[in-house]
DNA sequence: GATTAATAGGACCGCATCCGTACTGTATGT
DNA sequence: ACATACAGTACGGATGCGGTCCTATTAATC
């Protein structure tokens, strides 16, 4: 049967998600450490071009500080600790707004009679929120079983369970 | 100053974003209340194709109650108290999976020396969780000033102001 | 100073897919 | 019967992501 739109439309781009497996990377190797994007390229198994590309965005939008020439390379622009993942986002998406009327007033010529504008901003808010209390150093960390950042945002996973169910009826 | 993908990738499809306003707008006027599809494109000013093509899958997808035939229409299914937003995002835009990698195993060739995959999941459900603590109820709650929401999932938004602030360094 | 290695910035295009429309079929009330 | 309204599908245009390539600039090394 076929939807109203495609199979899964509300996802991440592709270069945010290399994004961020390029930046777990940079720090699993420690916050000051040095890395061409040739060899980040060879170790995630991602094209050179691609990975060159999202570290010279990255670097642009502060995240990543570059040093050009012979034995250059990118490091962390600051400690994994402190790089929030709307952040990641942001510099490779651009800024996070679910719906175009979440994001400024003006923007859709329904306003008047559009009683939803309000609440998508907020929906817009909770979930950057959400991602916000998730940093990179969060990403980083190997224990398997550690739900500490689900913990911190106060979720209970059987609530979510639970809701699918029943959104299946 | 390009960026590696475009402007803002992070967001929902204009069609789940319209079903958002077409279900407030039947939710509104009580829960048993049946609305014809002509009805609803009238009083949205949304086109009437569309606007019929996201009320089939919303009544396919368990959301819409649908009477056919002259003097039909939709009502909704459950009461928009127990309707939650990720029910109607994965009713339009299909499973919410914010990156291929947080869908399920299998789905990457490099699984095996990505890091981040069990990370991205958290992610993932930790915006689900976010959002499925929104219902359609809250959605048409006309109380400008009301942050139950965002009470409920303990946001403080000035740390999301400061980590932004951070982000554009 | 010449050379090499690495980032900076941008141009370009194929391809996927979202968005909206149109059309036929089926059910229901008058 | 007839009109009304939903069910399901097919289809095309336009937008923009995903990936490559090219040139300029900067820095270390010999």
């Amino acid at each position: 049967m076929w939807k109203a739109s495609g199979v899964n439309v509300f996802r991440l781009s592709r270069i945010t998600d290399y994004g961020i497996v390029l930046m777990a990377h940079i720090a699993e190797q420690g916050d000051g450490s040095l890395h061409s994007a040739r060899d980040v390229a060879d170790q995630t198994e991602l094209p050179l071009p691609v990975v060159s590309k999202i570290l010279k965005s990255l670097t642009r939008e502060g995240l990543l500080r570059s040093h050009r020439g012979s034995k250059g390379g990118y490091s962390l622009e600051r400690s994994a600790a402190e790089i929030t993942v709307p952040q990641l986002i942001t510099a490779l998406d651009g800024p996070i707004h679910l719906t175009e009327c979440a994001s400024h007033s003006g923007a859709c010529a329904k306003e008047a009679s559009c009683h939803v504008r309000e609440p998508w901003q907020r929906i817009n808010a909770a979930v950057e929120e959400a991602l916000a209390r998730i940093t990179l150093s969060d990403l980083i960390s190997t224990t398997p079983g550690s739900i500490v950042p689900l913990i911190s945002l106060g979720v209970d996973t059987r609530e979510l369970d639970t809701a699918a169910e029943k959104g299946r009826g």
